[in-house]
DNA sequence: CGAGATAGATTGACTGGTCAGTCAATGCCA
DNA sequence: TGGCATTGACTGACCAGTCAATCTATCTCG
């Protein structure tokens, strides 16, 4: 629960808090948070056992602060995209790029939020499922106010609308993460598209292209 | 125990392996895999401790056991939509009713098939990773083939056309899962039917409304 | 029919190893 | 010199998996 400390400019080496949450990166995401040893991270960040207790309450801890520390970020870019006045689809769109270009700059740190926290029922997912909610409430609020202007379909529930897209999302990065969809950044730039051009506009050939443009 | 006399009383016993089965689906859904332990699945069960290690090599035997049951049934069940003469809205449908069915009669086993390994990169999904991607190569196989008939765009990647489905789906299940949705009949209804109409149809609403039928 | 034999089913105490978290000692800078 | 930073050996708890003993249902054969 520690508010963080603000962290002094000590003349030192670089923030030593700041290595170790790096290093927990990697070992969370080479080996996972239930079968790394707190001894993993204190070596991958070269520093003493105990110092990961000098900055942090708990091995616990330091997941729950990666976590948020990003899932933060990413409510911010939601709040702030939605309060554009712009199409769904570009919003949708900016979403989708936000998620996908965490992925492609940090593909490990979005690998341990979403394998260890986002999906883990049992463990930090509880422990963060307002956060987590936060996240699919924005979006299905986008999709209900494009709702309201006549551009998305009346018939479809948001939050289950909201879930899907979201879902699509995550499972393209799954597929990154398990290896079973080719990376790179073509690839990436294609996926953003394509999540957006599936979830808006459907899989389906239209009887003529869209006259809908955006 | 119902009847002391069985027809044909095997040597085996009762269902024991099935009763221990049964009971590490409610405590692996109640706990999770890492957190729960042998012994309380025994209890769970009401057999000895001793009586697991009897059925199973070890632990992580008993969860994949309950995991290759169900999936080979989906892939089965899948395989079998494949090769059917239908439209691919029909098949996708059936694969969503499937996956949606399924967490309808044992919303338990879902949560473990897809918390605890679906999804779990860094164990078990590492483990049965084989059996993970035949899903995913299936679905994109009917996609691959829409598109072949013209029913389905042809700029999209069927793969990730496939993943994005899929998630869709787990995502809804998930919701499930951490009570981010409600249930019910009617709202497992309405999920098999907004997943399909989504990702076929698209969120957008048409020019004019779908001349498919749904 | 029944004593003994056989084999699988069942039991639960016990072991070996692992690890998160603690803490007293030491280092380092202002 | 005071105080935070850093170290790493140590401990207490926990738990997967083992195993020898016990139980139970058949089967064998006199």
């Amino acid at each position: 629960m520690s508010a963080g400390r603000t962290p002094a400019p000590r003349a030192k080496s670089p923030d030593k808090r700041r290595v170790i949450l790096d290093a927990a990166v990697r070992v969370f995401a080479r080996q996972g948070f239930h079968a790394c040893r707190v001894s993993d991270i204190a070596d991958e960040a070269g520093v003493a056992y105990g110092l990961v207790y000098h900055y942090f309450g708990s091995k616990d801890e330091v997941l729950d602060t990666l976590f948020l520390e990003r899932w933060n970020v990413m409510l911010a870019l939601i709040r702030e995209v939605d309060a554009e006045a712009i199409p769904v689809r570009d919003k949708l769109r900016a979403i989708a790029s936000f998620i996908i270009d965490s992925y492609r700059h940090d593909p490990d740190l979005m690998k341990v939020i979403i394998v260890e926290v986002t999906r883990a029922a049992n463990s930090f997912g509880q422990t963060h499922i307002g956060q987590i909610r936060e996240a699919y409430e924005l979006i299905g609020g986008i999709v209900t106010e494009a709702q309201a202007e006549g551009v998305f379909k009346a018939e479809i529930e948001p939050r289950f609308a909201a879930m899907a897209f979201y879902g699509a999302i995550e499972q393209l990065l799954t597929g990154w993460i398990f290896g079973l969809l080719p990376q790179g950044e073509e690839q990436f730039e294609r996926a953003k598209w394509l999540v957006v051009e599936t979830v808006c506009g459907g899989l389906e050939a239209g009887a003529g292209e869209q006259p809908i443009l955006r």
